[in-house]
DNA sequence: CTGAAAGCGCTTACAG
DNA sequence: CTGAAAGCGCTTACAG
């Protein structure tokens, strides 16, 4: 044990600490401390010697994690994603927020601690959001039946979620954090799906499919009934599902015979999976809403793959509006860099005496029309 | 003081901690201790009591700041950028980096915090690195002169540099970490850079010109003359400088008189009055060598701005090959993602028992020749 | 299977 | 301007 061993080899210390420096010098732990905190407290003289000596003996500073277990602030906040970093990195919408998010964060200096989610491979590690060091947490769309979700909540940390779950969601599902609950920022999905599907039904077309993600944390890909989808839990798709079938239903359509395929987000391959899947058992749709960019662009090259044209033979609308505009696609755009700052800026006034409004943010969203939607040929 | 506060109403704690919980569960702390981290050394009934006990109370688990202070370990690495995080999430090639960092830090579900660089406006607060809990630190490409690198270096934390400083420019500068000293992942710059000249002097260009990064940390903008180059000490610009002049005097040509423009990366706004100020200085180039993609797209742009066809007028290469392939630019490829990658291992074997060979690793570039260099016209 | 004790490295109000 | 003392919340070898 290390303990042990510094403590019985007192001659080789292992590193300097702030009593081996004091010790050097001649002076209290304190005003060693107070060298490197408030430099005003002492000489300039006694400091330089300080400063000197510290450096001599190697010592690197005062240590963070003893620092912030004194003064009770880390300097940093948490980011908890779903899944792993590199699948984060991976999505422009999320590199995006992160945008966001830092350009309030680099405001004061805020390190930012991107805490990946569980992996299949090694359930047993246990969630590293228990182990984050951060004054708060961003907690970056996860399902309400997520255990990592379950992990961030028990954190108790001012908090503010993004995308989903969305208070309601929460409510009725029981979860989420004990007293005053989390902050929320997010976009009102249901209604943008709504005008998604309007736009397309709008052009003429009468037979459309649905991209989707996973409806609970667990969920598997591949096609999803109406009854299973009335058993979703994760926020983003439940709500632009709902928009959707009631855009369809409005225009006097049965929702029950429009395709909706779940797609694993994770992957590019993915994405094409489910892409191929839904076109296989769908063929004869002219119109396909898919709930990312990405998704939309895999969905193109489908198409492609299979002769189709776009948006001859099939109109394709993304989500998210972070496809390039030169390869236009219709798309639901979102401000996606302005919901990092306001989360930022929540979870910072929640840390410090000015929390924000109760009820969380809703962004607006705005329908892009290019030139991957057109009338049916 | 938040701990007088605390201690003086006793019957009103703020937030419980492992004490609390076993004085409500009428056990020693570390029992409770043990119920959260070594579930197999109590009888399952008594884990049980423990963890309902805690969970009533509102206790979040223990808090890792103070068990990371016990134990030695944050389980979080540290990635250390010379700016601001908004700029780092900007750079394509930096995202990528990040990519291949979080591919193994994912593995073991490590956290990665991303500490931003000193703010012109707020010098003061002290560089962030000094405030991150984490186990080991990647040094993001920094100039040997940046205060921010010898804070980093201050922390005697086990570190990776990634591109610069040099080991071999360290050791002029005289500047780095005492013990065993960083380790190193890179490219051979300078090889690289006389690849791409060679190429542009292979189609028979004679007067070309180049777009290059800042020689120092505290570099302005602006036109670099032969005596500026000599002065530099930021590794990747001085290597490909020294490369692109090599091949320069191998054609036969004088260094002296081609021109180079220092071009703050930080926006893309910079990127466009560097390419700008280049071309009103340089008109009569005909090839141009530009140290990122994002130069070489924003000297594109600027080129059609004035009516110059590219490559028809003016070859244009760029470096880092993170340009979309669909717009044909021609540029030298590194390999990312690998050196995150490769990195990332680095720092782990030696955070381990396994330390990697000394002397750090380069790894291989090629020349990706597409549509934006041509011979003369 | 459980508990008492020490100590991780620092900061801070307070006394001098 | 400087020092002695307490304590942040936890974990761990050791004893029982």
């Amino acid at each position: 044990m290390r303990i042990d061993r510094d403590a019985r080899h007192d001659d080789v210390p292992r590193k300097p600490g702030v009593v081996a420096v004091a010790r050097a010098v001649g002076v209290s732990p304190s005003t060693v401390s107070n060298a490197f905190n408030r430099p005003e407290r002492l000489s300039p003289a006694l400091r330089e010697r300080v400063l000197r000596t510290a450096a001599e003996l190697g010592y690197g500073g005062p240590d963070p994690v003893a620092r912030s277990l004194r003064s009770g602030r880390a300097g940093a906040i948490g980011v908890v994603f779903r899944r792993r970093l590199a699948d984060a990195f991976d999505e422009p919408a999320t590199v995006e927020l992160l945008r966001g998010l830092s350009d309030i964060t680099d405001l004061r200096q805020l390190a930012l601690v991107l805490v990946p989610g569980l992996q299949q491979e090694h359930p047993s590690i246990g969630p590293a959001v228990r182990n984050a060091a951060v004054d708060g947490l961003i907690v970056y769309s996860m399902s309400a039946d997520d255990p990592l979700f379950e992990a961030a909540c028990q954190r108790r940390l001012p908090t503010v979620i993004v995308d989903s779950p969305t208070i309601a969601d929460l409510a009725a599902v029981g979860g989420g954090p004990a007293g005053s609950g989390p902050d929320f920022v997010g976009i009102d999905d249901r209604a943008a799906a709504e005008t998604a599907v309007r736009h397309l039904l709008g052009l003429g077309h009468r037979s459309l499919a649905i991209l989707s993600f996973g409806l609970t944390a667990h969920s598997r890909p591949g096609a999803a009934p109406v009854r299973q989808q009335a058993q979703a839990i994760a926020s983003v798709p439940k709500a632009r599902l709902e928009g959707s079938a009631r855009a369809v239903a409005a225009a006097g359509l049965d929702w029950s015979s429009v395709p909706v395929e779940l797609v694993p987000i994770t992957s590019a391959e993915g994405c094409l999976a489910g892409a191929r899947a839904l076109l296989d058992r769908a063929s004869g749709i002219t119109a396909l809403f898919a709930f990312s960019d990405p998704l939309a662009q895999a969905a193109r090259l489908v198409a492609r793959e299979r002769g189709l044209s776009v948006p001859g033979d099939l109109s394709i609308i993304g989500f998210d509006d972070t496809a390039p505009a030169s390869e236009g696609l219709t798309s639901i755009h979102q401000p996606l860099r302005d919901k990092g700052r306001i989360a930022a800026e929540r979870l910072l006034r929640a840390l410090g005496q000015d929390p924000p409004p109760a009820g969380g943010e809703l962004l607006p969203t705005r329908l892009v029309v290019r030139d991957s939607t057109a009338p049916p040929g």
